[in-house]
DNA sequence: TTGTAGGCGTTATCAT
DNA sequence: ATGATAACGCCTACAA
């Protein structure tokens, strides 16, 4: 069958040279040099191309090369969209974040960009704005796109995809899920054990008057910090005191006035563990505000460790997230369920804490304090459902 | 506090109920329900089922409801991969980032996704690692997945792609370019204005020998900065003093290191123009390390104005960027671009002196100082080549 | 208003 | 070792 093609084009070889004259109006995309042009440049037909241009063993070597010669001469790319088409797997992933400027999400995903980019995966980014209706409308969005895979951060939408991924029909692993309740493929934190650990220390240091300053209540991470912090008043018999415990929204901002809140308590707090490193900035702010010190008026723990914690004046206690780490295991997770293995179901990853300079023993005098034990205790890692 | 427990919890989830039995070997992704599905169960042609999924109006409302209803009811998502297919389309747009883990990068990264969502885009990200090489191969990868447009943030190769964006044919905005010389289309900050009005100001504080911490050296935003700096003592009738201008690394660690050595210089600085703001966070540091104090032993100013920056103790005098905006507007110039205008070629965004709490009168006293003028003069704005 | 007949650029399955 | 041919899922003529 002679070539069909070649159709009213002025024939000139590649199509990167010779522009085709289009109409002006609604103009489509130039061609871009195809495997047919290599395979008529080549004298051979597209298939041998195609194969020349995977490696095929079934190929005669001199032809390939020269084949190969004829396409890099050409400046030929494969188009992974037809590949896609008809392999039906685009090597694609999606990563929903509420953020990215957020540095937890930012610090995540790159994690998961590296593990990504590392095995030929491409990574759709959107945005969910913290909001379930949108989250739910973004994953619609990359599903059409017929992503491989999904990772979604911080989900609002958490155990509520199941009805929705039924139809999808494509894997999804979620990075410290918000939504209440456990979802099939998941990486979290020990949130519990963490918030624990870091009232625990401010209660070793002598502190009884330990407030709280939560993100907005109702997400599962705001709840189990809560409740690592009530556990650790508990186990050092302290009665839980409501009007300590304030909520924020995960942000300076918010933090700051809840924060203030907590000074003009009568019987202001001495210690405060805050959400996560966010909302430790703005209780610090608020705390220098009024004129008091850190950690000599009142102690401060953040959650997170984030880039800035260990800049700040005081370097800031914190629990550490091993955030790029967390977005690899999404992503290891996540290729594992794309190959069709049935990986490990939900993982949970261990806090650590790091002791800096914004804690202090109560009533401790102004001066120089020294640096705590640096705690490198894994708490709460574990992973389950293998 | 130690508390290694929860371990290995022993199973008890959901991992995913009756999933579908596949063939172990190499399972083809199953087939989602296509347009020819609907036409089937609607008992029409394939083409009248896009047609009403498109709302086409040469269709019958009557069976286009119909076919709405049963594609809805079948599950159905158009796949995105043939519409780009046939359409040459994909309504992508590639992101190359240096990594999405710093703020700055993130910051225009979200607002590049927002605008690009607005209009129906989706954005693949990538990281480039600040590596020419790395960076000039996920652009061929972003090519090869058909995106219609790419953005480059802080790119390492710059006017180095003209050859061969003439071969991809794609689209490309630059955002702060760092090679040298100028790129068609580019989204740039003020940055000798920028830095020049920092100096100034600290020079208009009395201080006399400024310090000014750089990037490596090389790169055009480096340079630039670096040039206001000397413009503004020049102005002053300072004469340039080469040992105050050191080398970081655009990082805190790098910045502080560099701190150190000047501040053990036989005559150290009174003030330091930092290259941006995690440059002034480590150099914060340094200046704390050696027992002195900011700003009453030495004034520090950044450049960003990232989030963290008025957070700071002190909060950060800082020249800023509008990140998020100039994100939009690299996705605004690229949606002209790539929809066939030739747009603005290289914008020149205004930077903004933002005065905080980090600088203060050369020998200025211990206590609360005044704030200044809240500087929201536009640094060299302006636009080129319309 | 609807159906028929390509074709987008690949890979896959047959032949030869 | 290579070539026909047929998908993949959609869109866009053009015909009915």
């Amino acid at each position: 069958m002679a070539e069909k093609d070649v159709k009213k084009k002025t024939s000139s070889g590649a199509p990167g040279g010779g522009r085709r004259e289009v109409r002006p109006t609604k103009q489509q995309p130039s061609r871009q040099v195809s495997i047919k042009d290599i395979a008529r440049l080549a004298r051979v037909s597209h298939p041998t191309v195609s194969r020349a241009l995977q490696n095929s063993p079934l190929v005669n070597p001199a032809t390939a090369a020269k084949i190969r010669k004829i396409a890099e001469a050409a400046g030929y790319r494969p188009s992974a969209v037809a590949r896609g088409l008809v392999t039906r797997r685009t090597r694609t992933v999606g990563l929903v974040v509420t953020t990215v400027a957020d540095p937890f999400a930012s610090a995540v995903a790159c994690g998961i960009e590296q593990a990504a980019n590392d095995h030929g995966y491409a990574v759709f980014l959107a945005n969910s704005n913290a909001d379930a209706e949108h989250e739910r409308k973004v994953v619609q969005a990359l599903a059409e796109r017929r992503v491989d895979g999904i990772i979604v951060t911080s989900s609002r939408v958490g155990s509520d995809y199941l009805p929705m991924l039924a139809q999808l029909n494509v894997p999804m692993v979620l990075v410290n899920d918000q939504y209440p309740g456990e979802f099939v493929h998941s990486v979290m934190i020990a949130n519990e054990e963490g918030s624990r650990a870091a009232t625990e220390y401010l209660i070793g240091m002598g502190h009884r008057r330990v407030a709280y300053v939560g993100d907005r209540s109702g997400y599962q991470t705001e709840t189990e910090r809560l409740e690592g912090y009530k556990r650790a008043l508990a186990k050092a018999g302290i009665e839980f005191d409501a009007k300590l415990a304030v909520h924020g929204d995960g942000r300076p901002e918010g933090a700051a006035e809840a924060m203030e809140a907590l000074l003009q308590l009568a019987e202001p707090p001495t210690a405060v563990c805050c959400y996560n490193d966010m909302t430790a900035l703005g209780a610090m702010r608020a705390i220098r505000a009024r004129g008091l010190r850190v950690p000599e008026d009142l102690s401060v723990t953040g959650f997170d460790d984030l880039f800035f914690a260990e800049y700040l004046e005081p370097p800031l206690t914190t629990v550490r997230q091993p955030m790029r780490r967390m977005g690899e295991m999404a992503m290891e997770n996540l290729l594992k369920l794309m190959s069709g293995e049935d990986s490990v179901a939900q993982v949970k990853v261990g806090a650590e804490l790091i002791v800096r300079k914004s804690t202090g023993r109560v009533g401790m005098k102004p001066g120089p304090q020294m640096r705590g034990t640096g705690g490198t205790q894994g708490l709460g890692a574990g992973r389950r459902n293998g």
